[in-house]
Parts: structure tokens; C-alpha cells; sequence
DNA sequence: CAGTGGTCTAGACCACGTG
DNA sequence: ACGTGGTCTAGACCACTGC
């Protein structure tokens, strides 16, 4: 007698979830804005406070809210510490997270070739924006990288005179764009005669290299980033 | 008037979870083995199903136990195949993960030295087991690998005539150990004249260097290994 | 003191896997 | 058909924060 299932099965705190990760997508809740709490979405949802509370703290999980006791609940807001803290994950002999310093850096506006596109998920014959830089630690380079990003969800930053050390608060202040997860995958190479040049190196040195693709909402690669990094006396942090 | 705070404040579901790590860890519960189900857990702890859920969930959160809908939760099993999906972070150029073999291993006892004491939080005196081993990946050597253990855990693990393929499988089922986290931390190295030797390199050879602690419940550091690897088009994948 | 997130309960129904 | 984990509700109280 029950009709059958409709296409729509999914749990009712995801469907909660999803409308409230569209408020922080869109804008509607800004970085670093008190949310309702969870009676105020629970009422304006038409579910019960425990429904309303999973669906947050499914939010939590994934780390695009905070949540303080007696507080409220919070989006979250990528200043240059957190992210340092949260994305960058090298650490000196002492255990100590390393800050570096950028320099030098240069952005460009070009067609994708072959592997951006691939990187990037992009339509054949769309744009990338390339940024080259050097890391410095204590004054000394020690880092060289290149960044990979799509055009079209960063209008204009190509023009901008200086970029921040830290980028990936800038994508989310001013360009509204999360970034919710890193994939690094590492290995070790030679430094060719033009890299040792740049990081006071003799060619050949061992250097760590990184290409890391970050993911934005709905899981859209945003960056593509290859980092050659000459790490005296440190490393990097790979947990779990 | 109320009296002051009692001492165990801590909620009642983690107090519950603490009890099933306990069983899990003295063997009362074995790997693979199904438990009680939440209203069974429930009754005996007197406390309401809800709360006997959120106990089973941080255990399942913490990858103790699986849950399966309609069957019900079993003890996590260490098998090769789920400990090379699960600690092995090595993948080639196509994304597939890397399946090593073992080769040439050779375990021997000693006292600890510092750094051995100092990275498995030994007792002075205390002695590690040491294993030297080469993997192969299609036959080739790729990793040159040392591990250390402590000697009190693992009795009689290094008159082993043959140590298996993946190691964290035997530490669960002959030992009752556990691993439940790893930290790993990764630079890049020269080959030295021996290491090259070993892996079929010249020397100077890029390497990338993995040094990992393991850890078991209680967050007690149970190995200490140092992997020194050539990754023909291949990498190290971490997540987040 | 009021308001928030955090815990806990008791009970209902659903979705899934097994016999 | 049965038992499991998964979802959902309604209501209570606690612990923390800020006024």
C-alpha cells in the first residue's frame, strides 16, 4: 500500500545541512558571523532542535563552522594564522610550525595547457592564472613554488600589486571562496641548475616536492599548487 | 548549597566509551569480533540508547570498531589488506595504491639509546627490538626501512624466523596491540653511499625520508620507523 | 540572569541484511 | 519476520558566556 520510496530519500539533517551550507557558499552568512542557533533553524526548518543540531554539527565536522559553548556558532574565518595553522604543514627540528615570509611574487593570466586543465577540472580553452613565488624563512629562501588557479573565480587578482603571504584568506574575503580540504602528494627530486639558483643551492640537492590540489565547496579544485622546498633541519607534518 | 562539582564530571557517554575501549583493549572483545548492540550495551551500562549510540560512535569515529547497518558493529580487524589501505600512503603516477613486498628483514635486541628511549617514552634500561628490512615494488628494492619496537610489548617477536609482509596485522592478532593513529614526518635526503648501494642508486640520489611514531590506545607511542624511499613517478598522499 | 551549545532520556519509525 | 544500526522527535537539565 505504501507508495514507493520517493527520489528523494535522504536524511532530513543532510537536507538541513546542504541549505545551510548554501547560506555560507552564497554569502548570506559571512566569515566569521554568529548563525541562529539551533532552536531559531530548527523552527525555520520545521525539524526538531536534535535535527537542527546534527545538521550543524555535521557543519563542524567539516570544519565550515565553530562552535563555542555558551557562545553560539560561528563561520568559519580563514585569517593568515588559522590558515597557517590548518594548511601549512611544516614544522622545525623543535617541533615548532615554521612561518615563512613570501617574495617575489608574480601573477599571469594564460590559456590552461593540458595538465591546468586536468588539475583543474577546466573547459577546454578556459583561462588559469599563474602565480610564481619564493618562501623565505628567517630571510633565507627556502621554498619555490608555482600556483595554478582558475580565472574565472578570481577576476582582477592577477592586477593586484601585492599579494598576501597567505593566500587562501584572501579567496574566502575576497573572493568567497572555502577552501574545505588539501590533497599533498610528496616526493622527493633533484634541484635542476635554475631552482638551486633561486634557493642558494648547489644543483642537484635534495628537495621535498609537494603538488597539493585544494578543494572549494561541492569538492571544485581550486588550486594546483607544486612546491619545491629545501627544508633544513624540518619537515613536513603528515598525520593519521 | 549544592555541593561542589563532583570530581568525574565528564559525560556519562564517554565514561561508557572508556569502559568499551577497555574491552576492546584487554581482549574481552577480538578483532572482527561482533559486539553488543546499543540497546544491549545500553541496558547493562543503565544508561538510555541514545547515549549508548554516541559511546559506539566516538568508537567508530576513532576507527576501533565498524559499523554496519543491519548486521551490527565489530571490532576493527587489521588485516594486510586493510593496513595497506589504511597506513600505506604510497600511490603511482595513476592514482592506484602501491602494494610493496618484504624483503631481507632482520630483527635484533638491544638496550634503547636516546633517541630510541626518547621516541618510544621508554624507561632508561628499557630495550627495543630493531628490524632492518628492504621492500620491494615489482621486484626492485624502493624503501630501505628501520623499526624499532619496544622490546616488553613484543616478546619473542624477534626470534621470528619470518616477519610477515605488513606488520600491523601481526602486532593486533599475536600481541593484542592495536595501532590507532600515526604521525608522520617527511623531508627529502641524499642516498649515501650504502643506502644507495642497497636500493640500486648512485649516490646522492634524491630520497624521500619518512619518519613515522605509531601509536596504540592511550595514545602510547608503540613504533618507530624511519623509511628511506625512491618513488619512481610515484608519491606520498596526505589528506587535508 | 538570559541565552547558547552540550548532554541525556524515552520512545517511535525507517532502511538494511540475514535467515 | 526479525534484529540491527540510522533517523527523528519532544522535552529536560547542565555548563558556559556575557550582560
Amino acid at each position: 500500500m505504501s507508495p514507493p520510496a520517493p527520489p528523494d530519500a535522504r536524511p532530513l539533517y543532510a537536507k538541513v545541512r546542504e541549505q545551510l551550507v548554501e547560506r555560507i557558499r552564497s554569502g548570506v552568512w559571512k566569515p566569521g558571523q554568529l548563525i541562529p542557533s539551533e532552536f531559531e533553524i530548527a523552527a525555520e526548518f520545521g525539524v526538531s532542535q536534535g535535527t537542527a543540531r546534527k545538521a550543524i554539527g555535521a557543519l563542524a565536522a567539516e570544519r565550515l563552522v565553530m562552535r563555542q559553548q555558551g557562545r553560539g556558532t560561528f563561520v568559519v574565518e580563514h585569517t593568515p594564522a588559522h590558515v597557517l595553522f590548518r594548511f601549512f604543514n611544516m614544522f622545525d627540528a623543535a617541533g615548532e610550525l615554521i612561518i615563512p615570509d613570501s617574495r617575489r611574487a608574480r601573477a599571469t593570466v594564460a590559456p590552461a595547457n593540458d595538465a591546468e586543465q586536468m588539475a583543474l577540472q577546466l573547459a577546454p580553452g578556459a583561462e588559469v592564472i599563474r602565480i610564481e613565488r619564493v618562501r623565505t624563512r628567517q630571510g633565507s629562501p627556502f621554498i619555490r613554488e608555482t600556483i595554478k588557479l582558475p580565472q574565472d573565480l578570481f577576476p582582477d587578482l592577477a592586477q593586484l600589486e601585492d599579494l598576501p603571504n597567505t593566500l587562501y584568506d584572501l579567496f574566502q574575503k575576497t573572493y568567497g571562496i572555502l577552501l574545505v580540504r588539501t590533497e599533498d602528494r610528496l616526493s622527493a627530486t633533484a634541484a635542476d641548475a635554475d631552482t638551486a639558483g633561486v634557493l642558494n643551492l648547489t644543483p642537484g640537492a635534495p628537495l621535498l616536492r609537494i603538488e597539493r590540489t585544494a578543494f572549494g565547496l561541492g569538492d571544485r579544485p581550486i588550486e594546483w599548487r607544486v612546491s619545491l622546498c629545501h627544508l633544513q633541519d624540518a619537515h613536513y607534518l603528515a598525520r593519521t
